[in-house]
DNA sequence: GCCGTCTGTCATAGG
DNA sequence: AGCCTATGACAGACG
């Protein structure tokens, strides 16, 4: 363990904090538990790169693998593994399902939600949070008491639906389910109470509905995880709404009572208020009973509304997470104005400034949990869509298909649907959103009657921006800016000017270009850094064999001692030719110039060096690194062009050769060679030393001479280390920058994704908004009234008053938990 | 001769 | 304590 203690700190942790610079997880364990055999015996070996080695202790503990602990292959792997894991996780966005459920919830004449009209139908009974409406007070502990709940999910970084949070993203998953289990409609009973609109993501044609609610679902997940500041994996949300829909699905079973509240009790308390659509089957109020602001819309009405104004497509669920929709249209009496008047909150950018270092940052931790993430079902859906725009392609909303949704609107009682479902964040509403003007075209004609207190649980607070919940007015007109857009603009600008910075940086266009393809084409694996400059390593790989496999015949030729050495990979004590005529004169078992599997440390045969374009320039032939065959060439002419002249011409190049430590011992009559000297283990050194009887003064320069050797190979080792080092950086460097390209490119699409989500909700909630009648065919006033979801996944059109004051309770939440 | 690089060596720290 | 490795620093060799 000291050599992975030892590889730790040194070569992951540098590689770790590279990697945490672009939020790039690093989970040593998943290294350490993959138990691949040549990286866990690299790494639990005793020859770690970056391990002190001791060379007589390595002997017989190497067992073949072919990555060499001091191998900058082993950085290979570790890169490998790591980008392989980012291939993994590019597939991990996903288009999330969207619906939307709309309720039209009858109110008190004095504004209250009181329960004084049990005849809507709508009990609000059970978990809903609806079920007592018996005043206002108990509509706040109810949905304190779900905001509680809430604050546990939030706590996970989700603002999630509480219990019956059909039209959360537990819903999604649900809907996914059901539509793979091959249930008709997503939602069970919930569709016959709920109605409203749907839409969904368009899908190829040849997608199925299920497909289609997959990406539907990620795309709501991608916006999710966009705009909440999530600071858990989604899996956590993903199991977790699991388990509520497992819990909600064993209710179901049971026949408990609880589990939403509109299918089941809620369906039989309508039942004698609805009708039933003959062509869905679908239960829509056939009138709203009491209050003058009940609302009555057709079924039919609200169905041609959709489809005329919603271009989700078919089968259309909308995302459903939007915690409630409120809206600040102030005229009653101008319907034209109140079109104008349905501004979304998520195109103004006003509330908060539009945070790109915490988006980017959100961003990036979806990534990394994307990366974690090990199986998706829907994972392939992003990059199962042919090149091109992804998110134009998976995400596109058909703009012209028609919404076969059936539109109910349901009468319930106000209030008690309080719950903060909000598919956005406070942060995400604050979040201004970009808007086409065509999709702004209705300005509140009448600041005045804007409520001022749209919170951020309404839907309002989605589609209007904070000042036009007060002080619109006609001014902000179509051409009212578009704060999203600006922003998304802006965003976008800022992403495309950091990618050509990454391009000046260092990212070579034509990479970018193949990187792209690649990303889009799924392949998404560049482990290939064949175009790096760094590259270098695979060569260096390819020699390295080449002249491990060499070295190997070679050391055969000679000792098993020098054999051993060279498996060991160590940088040895090079042979001199001093050492080969010693050798040969006295038989004994020398130690070859070690082969090592790095030609660049072996330097024995120079020629390999012009494998190492780094080292090409290093023209310095030092004696200890001589390769034996040009030794032998230069020393072993054959012996019948041997003259007098040659033979001295080679002693004095024997002895320019010559180190100085060896050239002291011959000097000296030193009886072994020097490469004996210095790599022999310590137990056989002195063994050799007791075999001769040598003086203090050669005893003294045996020793110097194994310490100076042992030292310079040390020095070469370390200084290769140094350069493997400085290499792995760059390559790293380059890796980064490819990825920051890559993850700039994916923002910018999820940035317009998010954009076309946010309009079609917006759309979508003026539509709906403004084809609301009470029960004397007047249109509600955008400044009395507002749409927000509940917790079952309906759409209810609930006071205004109500609206802010759950929006006021909702604001209130992150601050106090941020206490 | 100067300069940069490579290499060997020493001293030292640490395993 | 002895041995070994790693590494900074230095100096010499070399182009």
């Amino acid at each position: 363990m000291l050599s992975l203690k030892k590889y730790l700190t040194e070569g992951l942790l540098q590689f770790t904090i590279l990697l945490s610079l672009i939020g790039v997880r690093v989970d040593v364990d998943t290294y350490l538990t993959s138990q691949l055999p040549p990286l866990r015996e690299i790494i639990l070996g005793p020859s770690s790169a970056y391990t002190q080695t001791q060379f007589h202790n390595l002997r017989n503990t190497l067992d073949g693998y072919g990555i060499h602990p001091k191998s900058i292959d082993l950085d290979n792997y570790f890169t490998a593994r790591r980008l392989l894991n980012q291939v993994r996780a590019l597939d991990r966005f996903q288009v999330p399902t969207t619906e939307v459920n709309a309720w039209l919830v009858h109110r008190d004449p004095e504004g209250s939600v009181s329960g004084s009209q049990p005849s809507s139908g709508l009990a609000l009974e059970s978990s809903s949070g609806l079920q007592d409406v018996t005043g206002p007070d108990n509509g706040v502990r109810e949905s304190e008491t779900e905001q509680g709940f809430s604050e546990d999910l939030e706590d996970l970084g989700a603002v999630a639906p509480p219990v019956s949070g059909d039209l959360t993203k537990e819903t999604m998953t649900r809907l996914d389910r059901s539509s793979h289990s091959g249930g008709g409609h997503a939602k069970g009973s919930r569709p016959l109470n709920s109605l409203v609109a749907g839409h969904r993501v368009a899908q190829p044609p040849s997608a199925s509905g299920s497909r289609a609610s997959v990406q539907d679902i990620d795309l709501i997940d991608i916006l999710w995880r966009q705009d909440i500041d999530l600071g858990a994996g989604r899996e956590i949300f993903d199991y977790s709404h699991r388990q509520k829909e497992q819990d909600v699905d064993k209710e179901l079973q049971d026949g408990a009572e609880q589990e939403d509240t509109w299918p089941g009790e809620g369906a039989e308390a309508l039942a004698r208020n609805l009708l039933v659509d003959g062509e869905t089957g679908e239960s829509f109020p056939a009138q709203v009973p009491g209050g003058e602001d009940q609302t009555a819309l057709s079924l039919e009405e609200c169905l041609r509304l959709l489809e005329a104004t919603c271009p989700f497509g078919e089968n259309a669920e909308f995302p459903a997470d939007i915690s409630s929709i409120t809206e600040a249209v102030p005229s009653e009496s101008e319907p034209p104005g109140l079109q104008n008047n349905l501004l979304s909150p998520l195109l103004t950018g006003t509330e908060s400034p539009f945070d790109l270092e915490q988006q980017w940052q959100d961003l990036m931790s979806i990534m990394e949990m994307q990366a974690m993430e090990v199986n998706t079902s829907t994972s392939e859906i992003l990059y199962n869509a042919p090149p091109g725009d992804p998110l134009s392609t998976n995400y596109s909303l058909a703009p012209n298909t028609p919404i076969n949704q059936n539109v109910s609107l349901h009468q319930a009682s106000l209030g008690g649907c309080s719950q903060d479902f909000s598919l956005f964040s406070p942060e995400v509403e604050s979040l201004p959103v970009a808007s086409s003007s065509t999709l702004l075209p209705l300005v509140p004609s009448n600041s005045t009657s804007l409520n001022s207190t749209f919170g951020s649980t309404n839907l309002s607070g989605l589609f209007f921006p904070p000042q036009l919940n007060g002080t619109a007015n006609d001014t902000a007109g179509p051409e009212l800016p578009d704060p999203l857009g600006g922003l998304l603009d802006e965003a976008m600008l800022d992403e495309i000017s950091l990618m050509d910075l990454a391009i000046e940086e260092g990212f070579n266009p034509v990479q970018a270009s193949q990187l792209e393809e690649e990303f889009d084409s799924d392949s998404g694996l560049s482990l290939d850094s064949s175009h790096s400059p760094s590259s270098l390593s695979s060569s260096e790989g390819s020699s390295s064999s080449s002249s491990s496999s060499s070295s190997s015949s070679s050391s055969s030729a000679s000792s098993s001692a020098s054999s051993s050495f060279s498996e060991e990979g160590a940088v040895g004590y090079s042979s001199d030719s001093e050492t080969l005529d010693l050798e040969e004169a006295e038989g004994a078992v020398g130690y070859q110039p070690e082969y090592s599997k790095f030609c660049r440390m072996s330097y024995q045969d120079p020629s390999q060096l012009s494998c190492l374009p780094y080292l090409e320039h290093v023209g310095h032939n030092h004696t200890y690194n001589m390769a034996p065959s040009a030794l032998d060439s230069a020393d072993l002419p054959p012996p019948s062009t041997l003259k007098k002249g040659s033979k001295e011409k080679q002693a004095d190049f024997l002895d320019k050769q010559m180190s100085r430590d060896e050239h002291r011992a011959r000097a000296m009559k030193i009886p072994f060679t020097n490469d004996k000297i210095i790599n022999l283990p310590v137990e056989e050194f002195n063994e050799l030393l007791s075999k001769y009887q040598l003086s203090e003064a050669q005893l003294s320069l045996i020793r110097d001479i194994r310490r100076r050797g042992k030292n310079k190979m040390a020095a070469q080792n370390c200084r290769k280390r140094k350069l493997d080092t400085i290499l792995n950086l760059e390559r790293d460097v380059e890796d980064l920058q490819r990825d920051k390209a890559r993850l700039l490119r994916e923002k910018v699409e999820f940035l317009r994704s998010l954009r076309q989500m946010k309009q079609k909700v917006q759309s979508l909630y003026q539509e709906v908004f403004g084809r609301l009648r009470d029960e004397n065919g007047r249109p509600y006033s955008p400044s009395q009234y507002a749409l927000q979801y509940a917790g079952d996944g309906s759409v209810l059109l609930i006071p205004r008053t109500l609206a802010d004051q759950q929006a006021r309770r909702q604001e209130r939440k992150p601050k106090d938990r941020r206490k």
